[in-house]
DNA sequence: AGATTTACATACAGACATGTATGTAAATCT
DNA sequence: AGATTTACATACATGTCTGTATGTAAATCT
């Protein structure tokens, strides 16, 4: 077949990426076979196969291209706990208004089984969750520090209940199609959160 | 073949269903074959399809076989607070000491794709999850009525943030096999979760 | 300008899973 | 005791998916 440009080539890689995540958010990760996202994405699984190795491979592509939804760096004004609200409503937000964050999320926590050459994501994601911990005792920390919070809060542990408490929020949210469970008010539920550690502030 | 009692048959039906539990949480539901089910309890196919419609079937009573893991109605004694708290440290206690338990919620949690006949599965789920919060938001108004919390704690926000809570810490319970991230500290994790609500006792 | 890659499409080979149809001997019913 | 189910095992028919091998015309390199 006709040799495309490396432009074209880029631009074929990623519909397939994005088709992958459609299909991927229809049918399952495992139930949707290369043919399927071939054809959604108007190629051929030869092409599927010259960009991805498998669909391990293609499943990370479709985690990276939508990246990470959480992160703090993003909010540097406020006090420590208005920072932490600041990004978990953010990321919530994301799910909100981004299609593609929400397919991808979708997939991530409901439609894929972390068997195989799975498993090696679900280590990632436990990755991921050391890392928040990292962050989210830091910003604990250092609202004990300026006493925003009880002296006898520890950080370490209220990290944890929030990195539950977050981890639950997405996966809920994503179920709660008709809103009744947590998606109507998850705004008030984050800043609650964050609220009962503060002092003097209880909700 | 030669016919079954009934009793053997009962055994029989018994044994392709926790076989299906084991290999669901090696392989992942979708990619088990019945196949390796039947071999697994010493049987083959003809007897997995007596039993079950399909593999969503089977799944089913997977299920079933392990029931529930939250039954607040165990606990009868204590304050509102008290029996919430206890509820919840006696499920993931179960995890942590009944095998076939924590296979199940594996494979629900992290081994399972929502998606064609599994579709109705999470909606089930998410009953359960209107139920949790029925019961929790009747335990938070309870504890106002009594004034162990604040009398501005809003029961069914409070019974939200609660499920959320549960939901990840489940999830990340079963993902922590090194017990790093939230395996460690779960009864205090949830003593302490709990104990926020309680009025005059911050932790 | 010629040599070499590249970006796919096409073709091939094999494995595997599903659902159903059929057979059968013993358990259960009457 | 005979008729009827039952609890499976076996056999069949079919579809689907995967990975790789091969072909090819145009980009890109030198």
């Amino acid at each position: 077949m006709a040799r495309k440009t490396k432009a074209e080539a880029a631009l074929t890689r990623d519909r397939i990426v994005t088709c992958a995540r459609q299909v991927f958010s229809r049918e399952g990760v495992t139930n949707t076979s290369l043919e399927t996202v071939a054809k959604e994405a108007g190629v051929t699984r030869g092409a599927v196969y010259w960009h991805f190795r498998d669909k391990a491979d293609l499943f990370m592509a479709v985690r990276q291209q939508t990246g990470t939804l959480l992160r703090f760096d993003d909010f540097r004004t406020g006090d420590a706990l208005e920072r932490l609200e600041a990004g978990l409503q953010a990321a919530l937000d994301r799910l909100r208004t981004d299609r593609q964050a929400l397919e991808t999320y979708e997939v991530m926590l409901w439609k894929c089984e972390y068997v195989g050459a799975f498993a090696s994501v679900r280590k990632d994601l436990m990755s991921a969750s050391s890392l928040f911990l990292t962050e989210v005792t830091e910003f604990y920390g250092e609202a004990v520090r300026m006493k925003l919070a009880s002296a006898d809060l520890d950080p370490a542990l209220a990290a944890r209940e929030t990195l539950c408490f977050y981890a639950g929020l997405l996966k809920l949210w994503l179920a709660d199609e008709n809103g009744v469970t947590v998606r109507a008010e998850v705004r008030q539920l984050i800043t609650q959160h964050v609220a009962r550690r503060r002092l003097q502030k209880a909700v």
